[in-house]
DNA sequence: ACATAAGGATCGTTCAACAATTCGACAATA
DNA sequence: TATTGTCGAATTGTTGAACGATCCTTATGT
């Protein structure tokens, strides 16, 4: 068989295109992201069907597959509502952050440098968008900075767990009425994992994530204190 | 508010009832887990969907969740079919397992005893089976104990990814023809993991834990081989 | 004020239909 | 014989309509 032809097998999966309720998936999942449909917001099967022209029966498997994510709760008979966190699933979701970023830490502290470029390239972002001011780019390069440090587990799974985990924060990075006061104080930080990473001092580099993670998490739990 | 009133709050997602679809989800993914719809297997809408009752549309929504959990594979206009698990699939398995298992281990070390009932209640039940020559009841209770293991941490999302990872691992335990060597040798490991937690001795659990999944892994992946 | 009943809206689910796509069989071609 | 083209059956992807069940609101009555 011939080489090229081989090649073909790994452009194999731009292939197979989606189906309608993935897109449709995918197009909710953004907006939940931006924070246009707000948690406990109600999604009408009949809204949201006819403005984006597909079935009743399409828009509701796209609902299964978000409601699998937890981006949207399906209570029976009521409908499925953008998901509303509690501060126990605020706390939840740091506790997951520690262990998938923790030991991504601890797997790759000292690696090569270049391991580290998606990693060095977020902070500089981060960096640069606080300079401009343009706090809403600060976050959004956190997030992918936080992303990258979890890849550095080199496992598909932890990264899509990752994805979802994340995604699911949004959901409460909302209540940040100051995007400032809560991005900011990170970015310097941001840095300083990365410099203790490439120096491989795991130790330090451990113990700086444990402080980062707990000192998001407190400001998060403090601004929108309700429990439920 | 009366004390016997306030405790059925803990009932209460017991109430909600499920839809159709979850409730075939449910049924699906036991028949996977148990090995009767074996890995690359279509699952004919047409065919599942009278069998069980429902409608093809319905039975899709079903097909939707158990393709996020990574049971079904949806392949556009060929349908969905069980899940074939790669070598590359099982490492990643079980490098989610040493992160998840790893960091209950490190953060659990130690605790009152009481804490480890869970885990305990697994060794035993393991221990009974395999006196009896049960071998299939070892591999569920050995299931078991790692299941109350990743508990440790105390995350529900961490349990739910686990049950979830469990769940995929059994795509392919099936494909040990003879269970009791797989699942024997272990055991005797799993009580001297909970010994050393017990006893706090928390560096010498996280190695023995290593140990213990680099040679289940090994195991594995040398009994089925194919890459593909 | 409170319980109850009625009505409307929406969900859960089914069914029938049709276009699009895949797959295998068979014929045509070199 | 090996490759390509073509046809038809089977199945999926998606839609639209339908109907009972459930929830929510509002009106009604005491």
């Amino acid at each position: 068989m011939n080489d090229a032809v081989a090649e073909l097998e790994h452009d194999r999966d731009r292939l197979g295109r989606s189906s309608t309720a993935e897109r449709v998936a995918d197009i909710l999942r953004e907006r939940i992201a931006e924070g246009l449909f707000a948690p406990g917001r109600r999604l009408s099967e009949e809204a949201i069907g006819t403005a984006l022209g597909v079935s009743r029966n399409t828009l509701r498997e796209a609902f299964r597959l978000l409601g699998h994510e937890r981006l949207l709760e399906h209570r029976l008979n009521r409908g499925v509502f953008v998901r509303v966190l509690s501060a126990e699933d605020v706390a939840d979701l740091y506790r997951v952050r520690r262990v998938i970023e923790g030991a991504a830490v601890r797997h790759s502290a000292g690696a090569p440098p270049e391991r580290f470029a998606a990693v060095r390239r977020a902070v500089a972002d981060a960096a640069r968008a606080a300079e401009e001011g343009r706090w809403q780019d600060v976050g959004t390069a956190n997030i992918r900075f936080h992303q990258a440090l979890a890849a550095l587990n080199g496992s598909p799974r932890l990264d899509e767990a990752m994805r979802q985990l994340l995604a699911e924060l949004r959901l409460v990075f909302h209540v940040m009425d100051n995007p400032r006061d809560f991005h900011e104080p990170f970015v310097a930080r941001n840095l300083e994992l990365l410099e203790l990473l490439e120096a491989g001092r795991a130790e330090e580099a451990g113990r700086a994530l444990e402080s980062y993670l707990g000192d998001a998490e407190e400001l998060l739990v403090r601004a929108f204190a309700p429990d439920r």
